[in-house]
DNA sequence: AATGAATGAGCTTTCATTCAT
DNA sequence: GATGAATGAAAGCTCATTCAT
């Protein structure tokens, strides 16, 4: 017997699909109302599930909360995939530059959530250990681009006295404070031009220096 | 019935008294349990005074949240104000790991409540609306270390091609940043010293930069 | 400013008033509806208090239904107050009638608390436990009781091979039984003065016991 | 397709299979966790059964539940029917002694049932109708106990003045407390040697009763 | 018949706020 | 003003019951 189309909207299996739904409802809700605002019933209406439905797919809501969090998180390995096959290639510059663009835009979507979690100590413990158990949290991210930059070291695109993890930190600070920043001022709503400018700059600071000694040639070519 | 002498423990008149005390427990408890987690009990119970009493001061919670965070963020780490004086004086470095230092202790105190805020949107756009009605945030710490990069760069201590804005938007995210990791990664008990470290080195990597014809002869005697 | 009288309905501060509405209210609820059908909301509606008040109170539900229990209880001792003054005062039978009187009047009120617990295995636990702990629980009745019969023994009106302790355990086991059956089978109208009639049997068989050289001028001359 | 012999455990079939195992399962857990507390997905998964095949069986979880205490109270000890063989054998006091240990262990079993009943007036009321259409409770046991007593007093071995029913009643009194004390006060784990030195006497206080003239030469030697 | 995911009413409990004193 | 008992709306969560498969 043919089911009706209407009910046919999602390819999925309906569970997996109502697990999803949940995770994305309170993925809006949360950039939206902050995570001391969002109910269940909130979430429940929101994702069009009862309410029981989301004690079928987490253990409590912060288990659910953990769950939107690390969905998030999950992304991240691949931002930096191709980073690898750039050494050598284009200008340290171009490459940052483009990295950070990607992080930029993965930071702006977790600040949100990730700063939420401060207004409930108990469940930033929760994540926290979760975290630490996988071993997420920025240091992939720091040791895929400090490794690229110690690769350009190697070939002399990168000056040897620089401390790839150090640069790699203060990129990826640069990223998130810029995506805080624009959430905290601007309401999230900041304009990513602006932004974007602003990381470019913040890459090209990081590549001539303070040192009054450290004009180059192809430091002036660019400019 | 005249009130006992020993009542009287504070100079000022009890209402303010009663103001200060609310405002301070609050700061306590905001910091050490997050937002979303203190009510208005607790505050009252910390303060030592009647629970209705905070409603004769303020209009309600959030209104009492609203004073507290634009209290601390108000309270700006006056070794800022030192900084013109340096100019020209130690290395650039020493003075900017100095600013940084004292940065780091302000930012360390606030992001909790930065943070906690995000928890609550609508708490978050009245801080929003009243800082920039009152022109607060980072603008006066990032034109303040510019304002001295920009005073060294015409004593040639500072390369001419630096952006001073950008410099010092980069410090001052390197600082908000560890301050969160921090907080976010070891519950707000990371080890100052090991944050200072991270500082100074990144204090160092904005001197030096990346391009590989940076190496001054300063810089090869700091090493 | 007279308060209007009709505000004014009990001669007790509010706050115990609202304690002892609570407690009677669930009283009358446990009774008619069993512990397992009894809701918070049930109960602060059938007490005219406000639901959040029971937490005033009661640290919670469980609490609340403890201090009925030992509310009851707590009438025990004074049942048989009056028995040492009977000793040695119209016959044995007739006193022991007497006490057990009072004593299925009591259990034929906390049978249906008592019982109620078996259905909560966990507030069965706590209920025990502060039990245990102000030592109450049938050993004082029994106690009593024996105390009297062990008197009565020494004037000879008592078979001095009776064992005081086990016919006040058989006594108090009658009159719980009979409140209990009268509950369980009759809904608890089982007619009082059926139930005193077998209770005055029951202390008749255990005066005469059950040997056949037992027959003695008296108990011939009662019957 | 054919059911792979392994998944025919059972020579019933598999619908009497699953009615009788949720009857098994609910009545463990009835003892061990009290009726309040058993959820209908306890009794599925302790069944290994799914929680849907509950109302294949039963009209609604109250119907499970008075199939379950029916099932129980009309578990009725076999020793009992042994009682009538004994007439004019051994002593009286030894008779009633094993009879009671049966009931003993008999009302051990169910104390915790009937007792919750009490939580849930509305379902002790179908069983009290149920019961009472079935003619089932304690009239049973009373009967055949009075009846051997009846024909002992015919015997001589009772006293013409005692009162069977009256007496058989006592001792399934005792029974049936010492049996709720064990589990009241010490959990359902009152160590059965003390219930049965209890019981013992209890019978023996019965046997010779507290008239100061009941001293006969039996209960003498016996002592 | 059997399943178990889904439902949603209803539970206990919390907490910002009020108001009689 | 100051108090804190009282309020009651609303939160997170449970669980008997249903129903598409």
């Amino acid at each position: 017997m043919a089911r009706p189309a209407a009910a046919r909207v999602s390819s999925r299996s309906p569970a997996i699909d109502q697990r999803e739904k949940l995770i994305g409802a309170t993925e809006r809700l949360l950039c939206s109302q902050g995570l001391g605002c969002v109910t269940t019933r909130d979430i429940a209406r929101a994702a069009k599930v009862a309410e029981g439905a989301l004690y079928h797919h987490f253990q409590d809501k912060a288990e659910l909360m953990l769950s939107v969090v690390l969905h998030q998180l999950g992304d991240f390995p691949e931002v930096l995939q191709s980073l690898p096959m750039q050494i050598g290639q284009n200008t340290v510059q171009k490459n940052l530059e483009r990295v950070l663009e990607s992080a930029f835009a993965f930071h702006f979507r977790i600040v949100p959530l990730v700063c939420s979690l401060f207004a409930d100590q108990e469940l930033l413990a929760r994540v926290r250990k979760m975290m630490n158990e996988r071993s997420m949290g920025p240091a992939r991210s720091t040791s895929v681009i400090s490794a690229y930059l110690r690769a350009e070291q190697q070939l002399g695109r990168v000056a040897p006295a620089a401390v790839p993890e150090t640069v790699a930190n203060l990129m990826l600070a640069a990223s998130f404070n810029t995506a805080l920043g624009d959430h905290f001022f601007h309401g999230g709503s900041g304009g990513e031009a602006k932004a974007h400018r602003r990381l470019r700059e913040a890459v090209r600071a990081l590549v001539i220096g303070l040192s009054p000694k450290n004009e180059t040639k192809r430091s002036r070519e660019k400019r």
